[in-house]
DNA sequence: ACAAGCAGTGTAAGCGCTTACATTATAGGA
DNA sequence: TCCTATAATGTAAGCGCTTACACTGCTTGT
C-alpha cells in the first residue's frame, strides 16, 4: 500500500494545541466546544487536509453509518427507482448505502445479509416479509435493526414501508371481472421464495373464486423477464379454452406478453386483455399501454429511508402502509 | 446500544487454546495454519458464533473490502443493470458495493466521492471521464484507485471499461445518412456536465457535417426522461423545416419521442425516423421498436469489476475498450 | 551428527478513534 | 466572600484486529 500516510487526530491536536478528545468533540458535537477553539481546530483540519479514519471511528464508536440493502435485483426498474430515493434520503443524513442482490433466492439473501452485517451495516433494508427460519434467527441473534419494504403486515414487532400485495392484486382482479371477463389466466413470478408474488396470486385467486362462473386457469409461474412473459403467454394461448384476460404479476411480464402477441399477430386488447403490476416506465411505453397497479415506488423508498433513520436513532417508528391505485390505460377492455 | 456484546478473537483464542494471531491467520490465510489447529479453531468459531468485528479489521489492516460506485442515477436501466453485474462479480470476491448517485451533477459527484472515501472505500467506480479539477485533485491527493466506465480513452494513466461514445454516435449518424436522411435533428442529455452526452453530440455533428447537403438542426439538450424527450420532440416538429430523422442521445429520450408522437398522431417511422442509444428493454418494447446502439451493459459491468479487483490487488490492469453495435429495428427507415 | 531451513505458533505493538472520568476555570447565588 | 453549578478541556483506557518478529521443534542435506 503506497497510500500516503494521512494525518491523524493526533497531528491535528498538535497543530491546534488541544487534546485529541477536543478535536473529536469538535467534529462530532460541535456545540460542546468553545467557538474560538473550534475555529482553531477547523483551520488545522483544513491545513493538514485531515479526514477521520473510518476504521478507527467504527472501532471506537461501534457505528459505521452504513445501511445495507438486499434487493432481488437492480435490473428491475421497480427496485432500482425505489433504491435510488432510499439512497438519496440516507445520503442527506450522511448515511451510506451498501447494496447487495439476492436474485430472488433466499439462500443468497441470507448470505448477502451476513456479508453486509460483517461489513458493518448498522441497519438493513429487506424486501418482502417472509424468509426462512435461518435468516430470521440470524437477524434476531445479531439484533440488527431492519426495515421491510414492498409489502405491509400488521405486525408491530417489525417495521414495514410497503403495501398490501394481496389487496392490490384483488383489486385488479375485481376490475377484470367487472369488465366482464370470466375466463382468466395469470402469469406470475416464481412464488416459492417470493411472498409478494405469492400474495398477488392469492389475491387474484381469491377474488376470482368468489365470482360465479369465473375461471382462473392454472397460474403460470416464471422468471420476471420479457421473454418469459412471452413464453408464458404462448403456453396460455395454446390451451384448449384460452382466456379473455391475462393478469400479470408485474409490468415486465405484461410487456413481454404484449410484445409477443404483436409478433404472433394476436391483437391486444381486442382478442385478449392484459394487466400489469407496478407501473414502471415500461407500462406507459408499450402499445397498447398497460392497465396496471401503481405502486408508489418513490414514496416507498422515501418512507423506508425515514423509518430506517428513526430506527437507527433508537426511536420506535411506526410502520407505514402505502396505498396502491389502479391506472386505467389501454390493455384492458370491456368484454363484448 | 443494546446489541449483545459479541465474542471477540480473544474469546475464540481462549476456547481453541491458541493465540489470537493464529485465529486471525486461520481466517485470512488458512493454509498457513496446521490442519487440526484450523479445525479446532473453526469449531470454536462455530460454537461461539463468532464473526470478525468490522471496525477492528479495517483499522488494523487498513482495508475495508468496500468498493464505492458513484453513478448518475439508478433510475436509468442502463446503469442499474451494469451496476447489478458489477456488484455480483465483486460479491464473489467478497467485496461489497457502496452506491451513491450524482444526478448528473459534478458537485454532487465530488461530494459523494468524498463521502464514499470517508466511508472507507478501497476503490471507486466512476462514470465518464471528464470531471472538474477539484475532483481530479482529490482523487489524486488521496491516491484512490478508480475505474472509469461507460466511456473509453487512450490514456494509460487511468483505467477504463467502456466504449467510444463519439465513434458509436458517428456510426448511428452514418446509418441515418445512408438511409437517405438529410434534414436531421438530435435530442441529447445536458452535455455541460456529461461527457458521454457531449461525445455523442460531437460524433453525430461531425458525421453530418461531413455529408454534403445534410443539415443538423440545433441540438436540443434536455433531461433524460420520457416526458422531456416528448417535449423536445414537439419543439423540433414545430420548427419551420422539420427533420425526417431524429437521433436521440439515449433510449429513454427516443421512447419518449415515440410515445408522444403516437399521442400527437404523428406516424413513426413513416413521417419521422427515430434512433435511440443504449439498447435497454424499453427499446424492444416500444412500437415501433427502436433502432439503436447496443451498449454491452452487462459486459461493461463485468469488465469494470474485474479491472477493479486487479487494481485492488496491486496489479496493473489494462483498460478495455468494448464494442458497440447497431441494432436494426423498426423506428428508422429509408427515406423515400 | 550438525547446520540450515521451514512450518507452525506465540508475543505484543500498534492501527486512529471515542468517551468516561478527572480536572480546571468561570459565573452565579447566598 | 465563599460555595456550588456549569462549561471547557484534558487524560488515558480501551475498541478488536493484523502482523512483524521471535521462537520452537522438525526435516533435510551433507
Amino acid at each position: 500500500m503506497s497510500r500516503k500516510a494521512s494525518p491523524t487526530l493526533e497531528d491535528v491536536a498538535r497543530a491546534a494545541q488541544v487534546s485529541t478528545a477536543t478535536i473529536s468533540r469538535s467534529i462530532n458535537e460541535p456545540d460542546k466546544v468553545a467557538k474560538d477553539t473550534r475555529e482553531r481546530i477547523e483551520k488545522a483540519i483544513e491545513v493538514l487536509g485531515y479526514t477521520p479514519n473510518f476504521g478507527g471511528r467504527v472501532l471506537a464508536s461501534n457505528r459505521s453509518n452504513i445501511v445495507g440493502a438486499v434487493i432481488p435485483t437492480m435490473a428491475n426498474a421497480m427496485f432500482a427507482s425505489g433504491l435510488q430515493v432510499f439512497q438519496e434520503v440516507l445520503s442527506q443524513s450522511s448515511y451510506n448505502l451498501l447494496v447487495a442482490s439476492s436474485g430472488y433466492n433466499t439462500d443468497t439473501e441470507l448470505q448477502q445479509i451476513k456479508s453486509l452485517v460483517a461489513q458493518g451495516a448498522d441497519g438493513l433494508l429487506l424486501i418482502g416479509s417472509s424468509r426462512p427460519d435461518d435468516t430470521t434467527r440470524f437477524l434476531k441473534l445479531r439484533n440488527i435493526p431492519y426495515v421491510i419494504a414492498w409489502c405491509y403486515q400488521d405486525d408491530s414487532s417489525r417495521h414495514f414501508a410497503g403495501f398490501d400485495n394481496t389487496k392490490a392484486a384483488a383489486l385488479i382482479a375485481k376490475l377484470v371481472l367487472k369488465k366482464g371477463h370470466r375466463q382468466i389466466a395469470m402469469i406470475a413470478g416464481h412464488a416459492s421464495q417470493n411472498d409478494r408474488s405469492k400474495n398477488r396470486i392469492a389475491g387474484v385467486a381469491k377474488t376470482i373464486a368468489a365470482q360465479k362462473n369465473a375461471t382462473l386457469l392454472p397460474v403460470v409461474e416464471t422468471d420476471y423477464s420479457l421473454d418469459s412473459g412471452g413464453d408464458a403467454f404462448e403456453t396460455i394461448m395454446n390451451c384448449p379454452k384460452p382466456p379473455t384476460a391475462i393478469i400479470c404479476g408485474n409490468d415486465v411480464l405484461a410487456a413481454g406478453v404484449i410484445v409477443r402477441a404483436r409478433q404472433l399477430g394476436i391483437e391486444i386488447p381486442k382478442e385478449v386483455s392484459v394487466t400489469g403490476f407496478d407501473d414502471i416506465a415500461l407500462a406507459t411505453v408499450v402499445t397498447p399501454s398497460l392497465t396496471t397497479v401503481r405502486v408508489p415506488q418513490l414514496e416507498m423508498g422515501r418512507t423506508a429511508a425515514n423509518l430506517m433513520l428513526e430506527l437507527l436513532s433508537n426511536k420506535q417508528p411506526k410502520s407505514k402502509e402505502l396505498q396502491t391505485e389502479i391506472v386505467h390505460r389501454e390493455s384492458l377492455i370491456e368484454l363484448c
